[in-house]
DNA sequence: CTTGTTATTGCCATTATGTGCAGTTACTAT
DNA sequence: ATAGTAACTGCACATAATGGCAATAACAAG
């Protein structure tokens, strides 16, 4: 694929070097197509050559959003998931806080607030790596107030 | 001091306790008056009783979370802070992916974005939750182009 | 004050992720 | 093709955070 090869070139060029793990983890996170664990991606990548371990995953996976290759979320549950950008490419983050879904949205509606933060507070927002908490459609907080606190 | 009693109260209304742990944790977040880890926080309730194990600190931040008496940020190591909230209020957070600082910010400044996400994506925005990553004025990444990946 | 109920705690095991290091291997220049 | 260099990997271990569970203790009612 043609996004690969430039993607390895890229690697290439800064000194990176392209090994069988990595080529790896790439594909597998093309074949699941969707957000993944570092556990689910880590399976997969030892079902190809069982000798990989999680910890060479984990990097990979820091590289590539390093790259701007893969985006990270932190969902509900204290597990985060990894999602290939590519085709769709970056977007915003809607992670609910109920059933712990991703939804994509997009990205030029954080552009008003990245100008405020930059113009009032010289903060540069990083919109690439923006994700919002909240609430999905079907998990809306019952009534009107957020405060409610449930006993467990 | 009669915010304390407010919440203590409330506390008893849900059928929550009272515990010298729960008063211990709450006065030395007093006392810090800025981010701390749960460590940090755990070292201080530590110096007032040797015994307080720092699950129960973790359990205490994520209650005091719950009611919205504290705030958790991920600094960019892979940390959490706490801040108490009260007399500043709710407050947006800007995370500098450089230095791991972190400022506050006028929460308003994201009820466009909220809005344009309702009535898009039918999704709720938490904005209590919200934080934003980027640089800060003393961290502004090199040259126009953030995609420069350097080498460890 | 005594007693009963059950939220909470301390302890310890476990999970998810990150790190140090010595051996391995991709790439570069000969 | 060969050798040199430094990036990379696998392993073992470190760390932050969470979960299970029996013992404890806060609160409510008598």
């Amino acid at each position: 694929m043609a996004c690969e090869e430039a993607f390895f070139k890229k690697l290439r060029e800064r000194g990176f070097r392209l090994t069988p793990q990595r080529e790896m983890v790439l594909s597998v996170l093309h074949q699941i197509g969707d957000f993944a664990t570092a556990e689910q991606i880590h399976d997969k990548v030892h079902a190809l050559s069982s000798s990989v371990d999680i910890s060479t995953v984990y990097r990979t996976l820091d590289l590539f959003e390093d790259f701007r290759m893969v985006s990270c979320v932190e969902r509900g549950d204290g597990q985060r998931v990894y999602e290939l950008l590519g085709m769709h490419g970056p977007h915003l983050h809607l992670v609910c806080s109920g059933c712990g879904s991703v939804m994509g949205a997009e990205l030029d509606l954080a552009r008003p607030l990245a100008v405020c933060l930059r113009e009032d507070y010289g903060f540069e927002v990083d919109v690439n790596r923006l994700h919002i908490p909240g609430f999905c459609h079907e998990c809306q907080p019952v009534s009107g107030e957020a405060a409610t606190v449930e006993k467990r």
